[in-house]
DNA sequence: TTTGCTATATATCAATTAGATATATAAATG
DNA sequence: CATTTATATATCTAATTGATATATAGCAAA
């Protein structure tokens, strides 16, 4: 059978403090954006089930004009299971850029449209870079005390790496593409 | 709607030229293993459907003792509507490195156990590396002429620029962790 | 001032993807 | 002689994605 990250992703957050479902989809899309991502699809059935292993607790607010707050807090069953998931090995990650992708059927558009696309990928990259530095700099500086934070750092510097990885790749690739002869091309030209 | 990658790395692959979904399920997992993967669970039934498409052209050579080839062949309806998407902009893409999820939840845990994983991290990465080289080594010197391989070369470089990030990462983290102080560690000591 | 956007919140659904397994034969390995 | 690997197609469950539904409130622009 497989097994479900996001139940661990979950679980892990809560182990930050007691939060509700929403609560953990803006971590996901904030803090760690770039990263990692997790969708309400997943979190709202995957918080019931926790509930009802006895791995979290689940607790009402009541708010007036907005919904209730669902929160929820890890337990102490919880925190074994997920300590035990944190020090067993990782399976093998395999990527889905879907830019490399259409970089791998290159030779069915033109050099011109293989280079657009890099350049899509570059922007996109640099922005990405961008972002984590800001995020970076947001939690050295101001703002919060939290334990975890030398952790999220290095979270952080994974992002920096790898975005730069990818910008530089994106440099040469470019280079390349530059170098390249269009009469390769199998696409007809427009008429 | 969501639109399915799988449906143009089928596609693409048969650009390549005529495959059956065993061939493009073996291309998936030696030539650019590591940086895009497939299963039969979705190959058979795109490849089907391309067909029904009129996208690809399916064909059945017989074989004794083994199950018969089928083969299925890319049209030009089908080589159009794969250049449409070859141009298209590409969507956001959030990778899910289960390393870097634990690392975030690495206050759980002792720094000792954090570094054995990021170890086990940089280790597989290593391979990763090791195996592009190789397999760019493998399509420089010997074998194949395929008029693709100079983007296949770009994939490898990808997989070399990326993994190195990956291996450089590590290093660095796991100076961090070793300047850790384990005190802060939320983990019970064993008894 | 009303329209649209953003934020707060929970929740569900269809389509996509991952990973394992079933079936069957031949060749290679130990 | 037994087991593993390779050839092949095919299917199934579980996990994941991405969009949408529902409902209220605050804010800004037209």
């Amino acid at each position: 059978m497989k097994k479900s990250k996001t139940r661990f992703a979950v679980l892990g957050i809560l182990s930050y403090g007691p939060m509700s479902g929403y609560d953990i989809k803006k971590f996901y899309g904030q803090s760690v954006a770039g990263f990692w991502s997790e969708s309400y699809g997943q979190i709202y059935p995957i918080l019931k089930r926790l509930a009802g292993e006895g791995l979290a607790t689940k607790s009402v607010r009541k708010q007036e004009g907005k919904p209730d707050r669902h929160i929820y807090a890890i337990t102490e069953k919880g925190r074994e299971e997920l300590q035990q998931w944190l020090v067993e090995p990782t399976g093998r990650y395999i990527g889905r850029h879907e830019a490399l992708l259409k970089l791998m059927f290159g030779k069915q558009i033109s050099v011109a449209d293989n280079i657009i696309q890099i350049k899509r990928f570059r922007a996109r990259q640099r922005n990405e870079l961008k972002e984590v530095e800001e995020l970076k700099e947001r939690f050295i500086n101001e703002e919060v005390d939290d334990p975890n934070i030398p952790f999220w750092q290095l979270a952080f510097s994974y992002g920096e790496h790898v975005n730069r990885a990818y910008i530089e790749w994106a440099e040469e690739t470019l280079a390349a593409l530059r170098k390249m002869d269009d009469t390769d091309s199998t696409r007809k030209e427009p008429d």
